[in-house]
This record gives C-alpha cells, structure tokens and sequence, in this order.
DNA sequence: CAAATTTGACCACT
DNA sequence: AGTGGTCAAATTTG
C-alpha cells in the first residue's frame, strides 16, 4: 500500500483534546474498537456454545463475521484523514518542509510491524498534542545509505490505541523484510538472510514477532473457533496471554515513551506449527484487522468473569 | 563491550 | 521567536 493520496497531515491529531469535534471524533473511535473487540469476544462465545450445532453454528459465525467486517470498514473510514474532523480554531497546522512530505501515512494499533527494520533516533513532544512523536530510520541508513524514515505518533487512547505512522524517503536498502510483511510465514528466515549482513542485536524484532504473534493467533483462534483437541483452558490461557504481551510491552526502567517499548521476542518451539485452518477462521482472519484481533484477545483472560463484568 | 535508546542541544524553517 | 527534525553524548541493555 504505497501511499499516494494522503499527503496532507491530519491537523486533528496535532491537537489532541482542544475541540469538540476531536473529541467527538476520538469517542466514535473508541466506540467502534470496543464494539470490534466485544463482537470478537461474541463470536468466540457463541460458536463455542453452537459448537457441533451445524446450521446454527455455520449462521452465528456468518452474522458475527459480518459484524465484525462492518466494524472494521467503519474504523477504517474513521480512521481515515479525509474524515478527519476540520480543525479548531487555535490548533496548530503542521507544518512541513518542502522535503518531508510523507510518501505515507497510516494508522495503525501495532506501528512497529511494517516489515522494515527502524531504529529510534530521536523523540520530541509536540506542541498541544498528548503524546510525544517518536524519529525512527532505516536501520540500514548507514550500511546501504537508506534515506527512509518514519515518524510515530501515537492519536487516540482507545484499546487498542491507534498510531499515526508517517514514511518519508523510499527504501533504497532493498531490504527483501518488506516481502516478509506479505508472506509472514517466510518472514523468519527471509529476515535471516538479510541479516546476516548486519548482525546487530534487536534488529529481527519486529518482524519475528509479527509473526510469532500471528502464529499464536491462529492456534489460539483455531482453538476457540474449531473446538480443536488441544482446547485446554491453560494451553489458550498462555497463547492468548503470550499475545497480549506481545501486544503490551513491559514497562522499562528508563523509558519515557510509551510508543517505542519493543515487546520482548518468545521463545517459539521449533516446527510448533499451528494446525491447518478452514476456511470460516480464514474468513474471520481476512476480515479482521490484525491489531484488533490481538486487542480483543487480549482479554481472553477474563473469560472466566461473570456477564456484564466486562474488563473495559 | 557493542549496540540500541534516551534526551538535551542545536539547527533550519516559518 | 517558536516549532519541529536531527545530532550526538550519556545511558541502558543483553
């Protein structure tokens, strides 16, 4: 998805919480992220009480996907700069140089999985926003002079929170990790590859992980939707935990950005695979954004709580 | 000890 | 002068 028709910087993250409509607009997307995570949570519940019901089972799970799709078509419309609030009178407009117009700019709850390999340098609060913008470049910026970089901000604290993420300058790098992004059961050992040149520690985070996170998801799904033999309560309880803390980096003991904390990479089992999927949890998994799907299994723990005594 | 991150300082731009 | 982007020394991490 290279970019090409969002080139102006939405001047309503800029400003965070100074005007009604940001406020208005931030809720409607906080409403729909926990609408999206309650109709996943839904769908797990009722296919699982359906389980073995056939028609019943197969109708739930239609009407859940669908739900969930026109979740995730909202969020997306929302999430969108040209539905952008307009801005209030006193925030500021970004302003940008002649050369640092992004190429790019998306949101995003999980900004670091992009199949580039990013290193931080700098960090910097913005002006009337609530949250500091954090500089990363192409870790091969030196090695191969690649001039790409990107520029992470964090927008909006629903759950999961939502990322502004800006790219600017091309890979020159011909780094082959942006594949890996498209065939994420290659990543690891695409990754490998390109390396081994560089042989620097923490720079195959990110993409292994995604793909680590992607493999619990699907075992974790598989077992949930699929009622597969395996279903025990721990072995779902540590998929989904192990996703969770993917998804939320510990604290650290010096770290101020709350962007910028790299989850910790899991140990994987060797040729742990997960089992094959059908294609209604590939379904599923097509039409739920990646980043949600972690968030709303998130609190697969607190599947064990009483109706109503919902954990947000 | 090497590499990554943090953070204050500096610089360019408006 | 104010703001945002980058640099680089200090610090942290494994």
């Amino acid at each position: 998805m290279d970019g090409g028709g969002m080139h102006q910087a939405p001047s309503w993250l800029a400003a965070s919480g100074s005007s009604a409509s940001e406020d208005e607009h931030e809720a409607v997307i906080r409403e729909l992220t926990r609408g999206h995570q309650l109709t996943a949570r839904l769908r797990a519940e009722a296919l699982r009480a359906l389980r073995g019901q056939g028609q019943a089972e197969a109708t739930a799970a239609f009407i859940l996907q669908e739900v969930s799709r026109a979740f995730t078509v909202c969020l997306s419309i929302m999430s969108s700069p040209a539905r952008a609030p307009p801005p209030a009178p006193l925030a500021v407009v970004p302003r940008r140089r002649d050369d640092s117009i992004p190429r790019e700019q998306k949101m995003t709850s999980s900004p670091h999985y992009d199949g580039y390999q990013w290193r931080k340098y700098g960090q910097k609060r913005i002006t009337r926003t609530q949250f500091p913008r954090c500089y990363y470049r192409c870790s091969f910026h030196r090695e191969r002079s690649c001039r790409a970089t990107k520029q992470v901000q964090q927008c909006s604290n629903a759950q999961p929170p939502q990322y502004l993420v800006m790219y600017f300058n091309e890979h020159t790098c011909d780094t082959a990790a942006a594949a890996a992004v498209e065939a994420p059961g290659a990543a690891t050992a695409m990754l490998d590859m390109s390396s081994a040149g560089a042989g620097r520690r923490g720079e195959r985070r990110g993409v292994v992980q995604e793909d680590h996170e992607l493999q619990l998801l699907v075992s974790s799904l598989t077992c949930v939707l699929g009622g597969h033999q395996h279903h025990s309560p721990s072995d779902a309880a540590v998929a989904v935990n192990n996703v969770a803390l993917a998804q939320e980096p510990p604290p650290r003991a010096r770290g101020t950005c709350e962007l910028d904390a790299p989850a910790p990479v899991v140990d994987d089992a060797p040729g742990e695979m997960p089992p094959r999927l059908n294609v209604d949890v590939l379904g599923a998994l097509d039409v739920m954004d990646y980043g949600d799907v972690t968030g709303a299994l998130s609190f697969g723990d607190s599947y064990g709580l009483p109706d109503g005594d919902l954990p947000f």
